[in-house]
DNA sequence: TAGGATAGCTACCAATCAGTATGGTCGAGG
DNA sequence: CCTCGACCATACTGATTGGTAGCTATCCTA
């Protein structure tokens, strides 16, 4: 599939502008996978904007300064772009993963630390496209593939929950539910992030951590956790939770 | 727009089959409304199973054993159907904060109250509709009417963490990121529900709630559990949360 | 400099689908 | 029995769009 991964696509930076690889003739030899990763970046940040349905594939190109037929010389198929998009967004949260597995600390340090990497990954430019990614659009092949990445991050997280509850560190409780539970208030995250970027992706992923940790029912000896009282007055801003 | 709603679409029920209220030509002057009713009902479910893209008036026509123009008889366009849907939804959690509003119980507990009809709502037949109307695929009118509806819901669930910080039952936290988290979770709930019907929508609610509340980590004097070492055998099942 | 590979464009096709024009049917009121 | 209007079907349109055929231009290599 995503043979010659020259880098990974490095998410997060989004220099806006990201003067596209052609232009220049120069250049144009450079090499073949920058322009590849250029087509999936541009497709993830269209599909950002307007959804996948509600883009073409002018609109890519067109972002790109270039035609349809020479996005479909370095991709296959719509269906594709979408598949490669979410791949690049599920491949920072396997990362996660990795990352954790040798440390030596309690499976709830290890479980918010990926966490917080997942939700960076959910706030970065792929973010959308993974979370959003349907087996409805996609080819039954494609759907299998793309459930069964989505599964292996599940049961990674139900993994650390019951490794959590063993050491004592988490709180008994259903690894099913709760795995669901976290892992859809950081998924939900791309459906507001965009329209809302008053804090990064790893301020809300910590935020959404010191959540799930603590819980809303008062601790017995932990009055000051941060925040000052005087109830703000609601803002009346426009972001809203409820979806998107 | 929707004037003359007989009777609240009564989500939750779902006879399946629900037989159209046509076929027989007999009854064929029945009511207006109840037509409507079922036009709304029967996108609902097409679109929960295949997305709002992916379903065609003459899917949801058939459906109905119908055929398209019957359909615009009915309702003015594809667009205003997805809104309908939408309402039918939300209108089920607003009555839920109606419902909380006079309790004389610690705001904690009228924001769980509301999370659980919420959680219902999501897993109802019109939860798909609800959590995923994207403004995308609707015009800026609509749009606009939909954020004002989740606004609304945002800011209620904002207004009882409020509440609950000041009057002691709730943990002090930031009220906006918290209700992020927990509409999200919730929402979620809408993507893999379909596909792994274990629970009740009620169930599932309670699930949430539970984990909300006391959070992750271990209470004082709950958890007696000091542990050893020894890695659980992952359990290897299907169903997964990540996304859908 | 011929030949091949790379890379991109113009022009087109075929399918889908939201929405409509038009006309038919059936029950009710006169 | 005859018209009126509510209701529904047949058959169409217009626009979009994923995808392709085939031509062209540039560079590398021999």
């Amino acid at each position: 599939m995503n043979s010659r991964r020259a880098s990974p696509p490095a998410a997060g930076k989004q220099p806006e502008t990201a003067a596209s690889p052609w232009r220049a003739s120069r250049e144009r030899l450079r090499d073949r996978a920058v322009k590849r990763e250029a087509v999936i970046r541009a497709a993830a940040r269209e599909f950002n904007r307007k959804g996948y349905h509600n883009t073409s594939l002018d609109d890519i190109a067109a972002r790109l300064e270039v035609t349809k037929p020479t996005v479909y010389y370095y991709v296959t198929s719509k269906e594709q772009l979408l598949f490669q998009c979410f791949v690049a967004g599920v491949e920072q949260i396997r990362a996660a993963f990795r990352d954790v597995r040798h440390l030596e600390v309690p499976a709830r340090e290890r479980l918010n630390a990926v966490l917080r990497h997942y939700g960076e990954a959910v706030a970065s430019e792929f973010g959308w496209c993974m979370v959003r990614a349907e087996d409805q659009d996609l080819s039954p092949a494609m759907s299998r593939h793309i459930k069964a990445l989505k599964s292996e991050i599940d049961h990674g997280i139900r993994r650390l929950i019951r490794e959590g509850m063993q050491d004592g560190s988490i709180q008994p409780c259903d690894p099913k539910m709760t795995a669901f539970a976290l892992a859809g208030a950081l998924n939900w995250i791309a459906h507001w992030y965009r329209e809302d970027h008053s804090l990064t992706g790893a301020q809300i992923a910590a935020a959404f951590v010191a959540v799930f940790e603590g819980g809303l029912r008062p601790r017995a000896g932990s009055a000051p956790l941060a925040v000052r009282r005087g109830t703000r007055r609601r803002a009346r801003r426009p972001a809203q939770a409820v979806a998107r």
